[in-house]
RNA sequence: CGGGGCGUAGCGCAGUCCGGUUAGCGCGCCUGCCUUGGGAGCAGGAGGCCGCAGGUUCGAAUCCCGCCGCCCCGACCA
């Protein structure tokens, strides 16, 4: 094959969708599937969702969370008892209306015996959660109750987007139980702290923590935050969210306690998330046109040994020495776990080896050959850096900078994602410029600007906002009081919110 | 769920309008030779219910009907 000038095509700027479609397949994280709307999600991308988990449920614990698990299946009378949050979730809802299958006259199966009692896939949990914590809960001694669960759910989605939105998805939901507001404010606010630093120290994802509007916030909460990251193309991305619940779910599922002066009252409840989506914006935050670049610290692998041998005569001797290499790379740390380092044993040419491991963004390539060898150098390649650079160094200089350059790559890849995101943030001071901002390009990015929470139920503004592809993406925390006049009602004293474009 | 595009080998596609030998091409894969540090070359080989299911016909990848899936644009969303 003749050599390409990037590893993927298109790249982000020919056609930014299929760009990202074609890092996934080139990575080999993700596929579809037979069944519409779930992917398959392979070894590769599989570990980063396990080093996620690994992570996250250690903060969770950190703070007093156990991990629980609840069924699959909701009895369709659960999901009834909160008005607000089943009109936001019954267009998705995949419903189980059979427990049998039988043989028709054709030989074909077909679904037999009709349930009496009708189930949904959950869309999510805090109805179910919340009938078995009504039990749970009896006194004030009870609380707060910190739960989570690590589970799949299904949202019925009309449009799939591989990481990003497919039917099917992983996720953890946090569901805690609260005696008083202020303390179930508190954890709404820890855990999406705790999300923001997962985001920015992890990932390398900046990210905006804020207060959706009431349009955009999760159907039968009081308060939902979020953290938003702005992708490549300026489009916004949710990344997590947390809500408080208030007593709405305590109120339909009838968790009460009995408080320290004896009297009945309703609980408050919060819940809180993140999916698969997170490695859709991973992708999208930090990968170039030859292909997924990872952050170091979720990395599966953070270094790869590649050997590279001219012939079999060759190979043991550059093998032996990748393994001891490997040895060492091994028993040296950084950001307080041993460094994954692997070695590529696939039998490839050097180039095809070489353009595989770019392509799964590992952050950092060592090439060894006799060449190297015979002048006791490592040809070192990072993934933050231009493919075809390398830096010779010697074996003892690289093994006492490893944990140093790795820091490096994250550093670099956030700071250019935080770049990203300042560079494509404008202030906006009026409805015209408003408009203009996000008319003139299709990557706009964010409009930072006094709004009115009314303005969003404002049928002209609406219609803007629609034609322009348009949603309020959050009312920053950083910002909030930072108080002006809205440029659609006019109002005074009111708070900046982000506009974007979003996934 | 509406509008548009598309389903042919693992991947990317031609062939479909206008039905007719044995369904092709590139990449990948396997074998051998030759190569070997930047996605090599030559030779040979394997691999297809032409998305699924009906229909029209002597004959269907090709025409008609239905369904499923994918991509794009709307409506909806973590």
């Amino acid at each position: 094959m003749k050599s390409k000038d990037t590893a993927i095509s298109p790249t982000r700027k020919e056609n930014y969708q299929d760009w990202y479609l074609e890092v996934i397949k080139a990575a080999g994280l993700a596929e579809n599937s037979p069944t519409r709307g779930s992917m398959i999600i392979k070894p590769w991308g599989y570990s980063l969702w396990e080093n996620i988990q690994s992570v996250l449920d250690g903060f969770f614990k950190e703070t007093g969370h156990e991990n629980a698990y609840f069924p699959l299946l909701i009895p369709l009378r659960f999901f009834q008892k909160e008005a607000e949050h089943v009109e936001g979730f019954a267009k998705e809802c995949a419903v189980v209306t059979h427990h049998k299958l039988e043989m028709d006259d054709a030989g074909k199966l077909v679904p037999a015996g009709p349930l009496e009692e009708l189930y949904i896939i959950r869309p999510t949990s805090e109805t179910i959660i919340g009938d078995a914590f009504s039990r749970w809960v009896q006194s004030y001694r009870d609380l707060p109750l910190l739960i989570n669960q690590w589970a799949n759910v299904m949202r019925w989605e009309m449009r799939p987007r591989l990481f990003l939105r497919t039917a099917e998805f992983l996720w953890q939901e946090g569901h805690t139980v609260h005696s008083t507001s202020a303390e179930a404010v508190e954890e709404t606010l820890q855990m999406l702290d705790i999300y923001e630093k997962f985001a920015k120290e992890y990932l390398a994802i900046p990210v905006i923590k804020g207060q959706k509007t009431p349009d955009e916030k999760f159907p039968g909460a009081d308060t939902t935050y979020t953290i938003e990251g702005m992708m490549q193309d300026g489009k916004a991305l949710q990344c997590g969210t947390s809500h408080f619940l208030g007593q709405n779910f305590a109120k339909a599922s009838e968790i009460k306690f009995i408080t320290e002066e004896g009297r009945e009252e309703f609980a408050w409840t919060t819940s809180w998330g993140v999916s698969t989506r997170l490695i859709g914006g991973m992708i999208m935050t930090h990968s170039d046109d030859d292909g997924l670049v990872l952050p170091p610290r979720i990395a599966p692998v953070q270094v790869v040994i590649l050997p590279m041998y001219k012939n079999q005569d060759d190979k043991p001797r550059v093998m032996e020495y990748a393994q001891a290499l490997l040895q060492e790379i091994n028993s040296t740390s950084y950001f307080g776990g041993k460094i994954r380092a692997r070695i590529d044993t696939k039998e490839m040419k050097g180039g095809d080896k070489f353009w595989n491991n770019v392509k799964k963004g590992i952050p950092v390539r060592i090439e060894i050959g006799s060449r190297e060898m015979d002048q006791n150098v490592l040809s070192v390649g990072r993934r933050d850096l231009p493919a075809r650079d390398r830096l010779k160094i010697s074996k003892e200089e690289f093994i006492a900078q490893l944990p140093q350059m790795l820091e490096d790559i994250h550093q670099s890849i956030y700071g250019k994602a935080l770049a990203n995101l300042e560079l494509n943030t404008k202030v906006i001071d009026s409805f015209d410029s408003f408009v203009a901002y996000f008319k003139d390009s299709e990557n706009s990015g964010f409009a930072s600007c006094y709004g009115s929470i009314e303005s969003v139920d404002q049928e002209e503004l609406q219609k803007t906002l629609k034609d322009l592809k348009v949603s309020p993406r959050c009312i920053p925390l950083a910002t909030i009081e930072d108080k002006g006049t809205c440029i659609f009602t006019g109002k005074a004293n009111q708070p900046r919110i982000i506009y974007a474009r979003s996934y």
